[in-house]
DNA sequence: TGAGTAAGATGTTACTCATCATATGTAAGA
DNA sequence: TCTTACATATGATGAGTAACATCTTACTCA
């Protein structure tokens, strides 16, 4: 049953970007290797002839999820590059995010899941920090560096944290608010020279 | 091997509490009944007379971890009522509850995994956090109550936010890097009539 | 360049062993 | 006697391994 070279890389590919979907819903310890590779069409048998374990895939994938976030987010930016900082809060807390787990950001997703990785894990998941603060920083407003990288690490964390929360409570009407709230207050805030509390429209 | 029905409440309640610590280190799936009961004291065998499932147990003990926290902060606001915003911030935000995952606040623990749960556990999630909010708006400075609810979401977003990041990356220079800028932004915006930047200590 | 062949790698099936959530038995308190 | 907390199964699924089949790739020698 062996396969081209091609065609092996191809099957490594869908498995990572399949098992970053999957991880991102359900959770590092949500789902077995099993159920990962037949989601890829393979069976589990031959997930070790291209993993060393579920960690090494586990850090691949999240490297993965990042990426693609980050990416997105750079695209949306260069579609509307005057109102960069608007675009990125109001992409990342939108209601399409908000139910787009498996699509989204792999912070909110997986924070705390990462927290109880190993250091592969965790080194992936600083790296990815680490970029999503540069455009942040690129987009943020401020007086100096220093400044502009406060705001992006503040801004950043409260996303994660509206979004992660606005995921985790049962009400619509709450998780609605949440989002709401944070985006008018995060661009109150960041975007200087304006008054307090522009209208959110 | 029946044991006197206070004693057997008592078990009760140790294997919530134990369970509420060790779903904050390890996640929902991290641990299995047999773990929680074993570090109860029990065998596993017992469990499900006291608890309709492991669901029902996960709903349980998420609601012990969410009270614990939110009397935690109540007690710190008691002791130093004039600062309650910065004494809540500076609680959350400390070296101690980073560290201190399995005693610490449960949205950043186990956020995104309460949000994969089910309406049960989300509906504890729910009320944990319009408490946390509740806490939070009486502390928290603004000119109307729709002003100082959103400040609450915001800060309350940017608190377990950055928490959650400032676990989750592997540097330690980054992860005290997230707590103090965090840290200083909440201060600076939600203290209104300051200026925007007073120091740190 | 050509065919023929040896070598190597990919994926399948079948397995181990541990742990999972859950169900049934059992002995002691009420 | 009758309830029930705890102990002992039970069947499913977890990660990881082994043996084997099969096809690609690389090497050999003309």
């Amino acid at each position: 049953m062996k396969v081209s070279r091609e065609k092996a890389e191809e099957n490594r590919q869908n498995v990572i970007e399949t098992s970053s979907r999957l991880f991102r819903e359900r959770g590092f310890d949500g789902v077995g290797v099993s159920t990962l590779m037949q989601a890829a069409g393979l069976t589990h048998g031959g997930f070790y002839k291209q993993f060393q374990s579920k960690d090494d895939l586990i850090a691949q994938a999240t490297q993965v999820a990042l990426n693609q976030t980050r990416d997105r987010i750079a695209s949306a930016v260069e579609k509307d590059s005057h109102n960069a900082f608007d675009t990125v809060v109001r992409y990342y807390l939108s209601d399409w995010h908000r139910s787009a787990v498996g699509d989204g950001c792999a912070l909110a997703a997986l924070g705390p899941d990462v927290a109880r990785q190993g250091p592969e894990v965790r080194n992936v998941m600083q790296k990815g920090v680490e970029e999503y603060l540069q455009q942040l920083e690129a987009s943020v407003k401020g007086e100096s560096d220093d400044d502009r990288r406060e705001q992006a690490i503040a801004t950043l964390s409260t996303l994660v944290g509206a979004l992660m929360l606005s995921r985790a409570v049962e009400d619509r009407g709450l998780s609605d608010e949440i989002l709401a709230a944070a985006t008018r207050n995060v661009l109150s805030h960041a975007a200087d020279k304006k008054p307090k509390r522009e209208p959110l429209q």
